[in-house]
DNA sequence: TTATTATATCGTAATATTGCAATATAATAA
DNA sequence: TTATTATATTGCAATATTACGATATAATAA
């Protein structure tokens, strides 16, 4: 993010911030379509649907699980993939708020 | 972004990606916060309210702007500043959808 | 015309992101 | 134990972002 002054915002903005910044990729974007239209799955099959290697995959992979937007379940030598509903949900309230803030008192 | 393979992508998944990215800085989420609570202003309002240089401002506002998350309307030799309803109104029916689409089938 | 005021643009240094080859790790199978 | 399979990590080159001083632009005021 270059030389971002994070020390002179508020945790809330922060917090957010790295939130959009994890769905703000269009792999990332391409992956949680393809976790809705499967609901759960592994990086094997991501690689397999994106145009990317499976380091690049794995890297994305962990953004969107370091920003709670997906969660990873070991199983056997695989880890099974899924969106968290409970991130989803905030995202949605968030815009829902300002959505409710929002009067038409414009320029 | 570096260099970001967005020609794999749909146009779909660039247009979200670009809109996220708009909105993944605490500066720009501050600027939308500062907008909603005086629900428009003039840019040199905003280099007030944080902690950061009228060009760095500028071009933040530029970003928003870009992404259609603000408006700007001159008004002698200011430019009046305002959320844009209808990509917040957007972004929210896109959460929604999403929401819509969960179900529990998670690993 | 000459300030003044408000904002945008340019140029650039510091830092972050992206993508991938090579390699490491970790669980299971033979 | 030795493969095999699936994923993560490391290191690095190419590129993008961030912040700001200096400067340009554009509208109005004196």
């Amino acid at each position: 993010m270059g030389v971002s002054k994070t020390e002179f915002f508020t945790e809330e903005q922060n917090q957010l911030a790295s939130l959009f910044k994890a769905i703000s990729h269009p792999a990332r974007i391409a992956i949680i379509q393809y976790l809705l239209s499967v609901d759960s799955c592994i990086c094997g099959d991501i690689v397999n649907e994106l145009p990317l290697a499976q380091p690049t995959v794995s890297q994305h992979l962990k953004e969107l699980k370091n920003a709670n937007i997906i969660k990873g379940t070991i199983e056997g030598t695989a880890i099974c993939y899924c969106l968290n509903q409970e991130t989803i949900t905030t995202i949605e309230a968030y815009f829902k708020g300002i959505k409710g803030q929002l009067n038409n008192k414009c320029c």
